[in-house]
RNA sequence: GCUACUGUGGCUCAAUGGUAGAGCAGUACAUUCGUAACGUACAGGUUGGGGGUUCGAUUCCCCCCAGUAGCUCCA
């Protein structure tokens, strides 16, 4: 049995498989340390986990005794034997045991719930299972690192002490899973953000990024396209401020609700606030006049530039910071255009991503503990983005209880190159911030009536979403974006007058280029213009000088060949209209 | 914010209880060389900040700041 070959591709059995060697793992632990209380210990994505709480601290050399002691457990191949027990004997055997975090666990168990133990060797722990037969079918181990983790997530609960490992059933893929690792490190976008010299945060400012003058180019890139794209879906655009007077902050709620998160500042004694959302001054924009029913929906945009004070621990590069644009859009409707204006902004967001060709997927974020509105809003306004949703017959997973205060919200998520998941287009429907700013339009029979508003945003934020990009071309951004073009590098100085004419030719034509004419070797020249990610880069020799061509060569194709100054103009001109990744 | 760890010249890193070294990058000189690093020389650091222990700390201790991983939170 044990020879079986463990079929990997089954999400079941790799997180059964996952799943006892985390038993492994809390057996080793309670050989070296009996003192240590068993918190819980499942399967993730890339492996699994057990939370301990224990005076000692786990170090890296504990981790490798700790890993020997899980050889040893697999080697002697104890089988896993599940059993049950009544309620108040399972409680008598945890508590008996000293394990205080099993029984709370136990006794918040529905009445109902078959309670399960398994067994193996002399370890036994509270578990649902299901398991392997065999502690001896697990293969290959790897512990990661420890970390602090709350008990039942809460914050206000004890921090205890969480290993992460994961395992394979064979040392080959343990060793192919550990390369990828190391190549999704060199893609970091902090790493790949420095090299390139795109952005940079400064002890003087945790959490406020710098953008470079190549980091700028792609920030305005985007923004353009951002604009133009906007103008095509009948977007205006509108830029309110990034400071407001407190009462503003009291009707909208944030003051009520978002106050952890905001930054303050007096003006001449009064209070005033940074602007942490950009929604309440597009409610102050909207009220500077009367509106019809015929003048909706009415979408406006906005690059807004917010400020949210973000715990230290949660910043990021790029991914999580302090200050960030988002590229934002309030979009005023009546009740019968809701589902239209959703699928629309979902249309949206999905031309975007699938030009950079992103995978993503989505969430339906609901009622909060901490939120506005009634109830029936709320599920009216659910319901609407479900609706959105399984009309375009999307597939999207429910997020219990994470919607923004004031509505719920569709949350669309992409990868980074460590697979973990950011948060970017948001879709979020409020029917709370019109009526407490009292929005009005007058309707087809006269009277006044409130509107709906949609909050979305595409990129979520262009930080946000430079970072993602940083990592998902690994540097070598489309054409489009690159914050150099095409690179032109003289084999000797000779040439320099030639390559000069020439870059400024393509410049003229609207390229981003760079000359190189230092008296260097074509051999470092090179080496240095390819580690600066260029997408195109051209030597510039005797050969080309006298018949007045290019020699191009692509980042991601190779050696192009020759071609005149005009066809590789007419090339790249077209690459980037084109936008190809 | 919490837990653990880290913090040395622009970057990557070394070293030691006795006031720091290398490679890359930079500058100068030399070289004019066709597809991933020519050479020589120079310059560059009060070892994150503050305090303490010590005859003496960058190395040990404390506090603060920043960063990394994870938790919590989130675009």
């Amino acid at each position: 049995m044990a020879k079986e070959k463990i079929n990997f591709e089954d999400e079941q059995v790799k997180s059964c498989y996952r799943h006892t060697t985390s038993h492994i793992l809390a057996q080793a632990v309670k050989k070296l340390w009996p003192e240590a209380k068993l918190a819980i210990g499942p399967a993730i994505d890339n492996g699994f986990y057990y939370d301990f709480d224990l005076e000692h601290k786990f170090s890296d050399q504990d981790l490798m005794k700790i890993q020997k002691e899980m050889k040893k457990i697999i080697q002697a191949s104890y089988p896993l034997e599940r059993f049950e027990l009544p309620r108040d004997e399972a409680i008598k055997l945890m508590t008996g045991a000293g394990e205080t975090y099993k029984v709370e666990l136990i006794e918040d168990l529905p009445e109902d719930e078959v309670i399960s133990f398994y067994k193996q060797g002399d370890f036994v722990d509270l578990c649902a299972g299901p398991h392997m037969e065999k502690t001896g079918q697990i293969k290959a181990v790897k512990l990661m690192s420890v970390a602090g983790a709350y008990w039942r997530g809460d914050e206000k609960r004890k921090m205890l002490q969480r290993i992460y490992g994961t395992c394979f059933p064979s040392q080959a893929e343990l060793d192919e899973y550990i390369e990828k690792l190391e190549e999704a490190k060199k893609r970091d976008h902090r790493k790949i953000g420095k090299e390139m010299d795109l952005f940079a945060i400064y002890e003087e400012g945790p959490g406020f990024p710098f953008f470079m003058p190549k980091g700028m180019i792609i920030r305005n890139e985007l923004e353009s396209f951002w604009r133009q794209e906007h103008n095509k879906r009948g977007y205006q655009e509108i830029k309110t401020p990034l400071i407001l007077n407190e009462d503003l902050w009291h009707t909208s709620g944030h003051w009520d609700h978002y106050e952890n998160n905001m930054y303050f500042t007096k003006i001449d004694d009064a209070d005033y606030a940074i602007k942490p959302m950009n929604c309440p001054g597009a409610m102050l924009a909207y009220k500077r006049k009367m509106y019809s029913y015929r003048d909706f929906p009415m979408r406006i945009g906005e690059l807004g530039q917010v400020h949210r004070h973000e715990l230290s621990g949660a910043l990021h590069g790029l991914m999580r910071v302090r200050t960030f644009t988002q590229d934002d859009a309030h979009i005023f409707m009546l009740p019968d255009q809701i589902k239209e204006e959703i699928v629309g902004v979902i249309d949206f967001i999905d031309y975007v991503y699938n030009l950079f060709g992103f995978k993503y997927h989505v969430e339906l974020s609901t009622k909060p503990e901490d939120s506005m509105g009634t109830d029936e809003e709320w599920t009216m306004a659910i319901e609407a983005l479900a609706a959105a949703m399984d009309q375009k017959g999307m597939e999207y997973v429910i997020n219990e209880g994470d919607g923004a205060f004031y509505g719920p919200k569709l949350d669309f998520h992409l990868e980074d190159s460590l697979g973990r998941t950011w948060q970017c287009g948001t879709i979020q429907l409020d029917f709370q911030m019109p009526q407490r700013f009292d929005l009005t339009y007058i309707g087809p029979d006269g009277e006044k009536h409130t509107p709906i508003m949609i909050h979305r945003v595409i990129f979520g934020s262009i930080e946000r979403f430079i970072g993602i990009l940083t990592e998902h071309f690994a540097g070598k951004f489309p054409l489009w974006l690159a914050p150099v073009q095409i690179k032109l590098l003289t084999v000797t100085e000779k040439f320099a007058d030639y390559a000069l004419e020439v870059g400024k030719r393509l410049e003229e034509a609207g390229l981003r280029v760079e000359v190189d004419v230092r008296n260097e070797k074509i051999g470092y020249k090179l080496r240095q213009a390819r580690n600066e990610r260029n997408p195109y880069i051209c030597v510039i020799g005797e050969r080309e000088a006298e018949a007045r061509s290019l020699t191009i060569r692509s980042s991601k194709l190779g050696e192009l060949g020759e071609m005149s100054i005009d066809e590789v103009e007419r090339k790249l001109l077209k690459e980037i209209a084109d936008k190809a990744v």
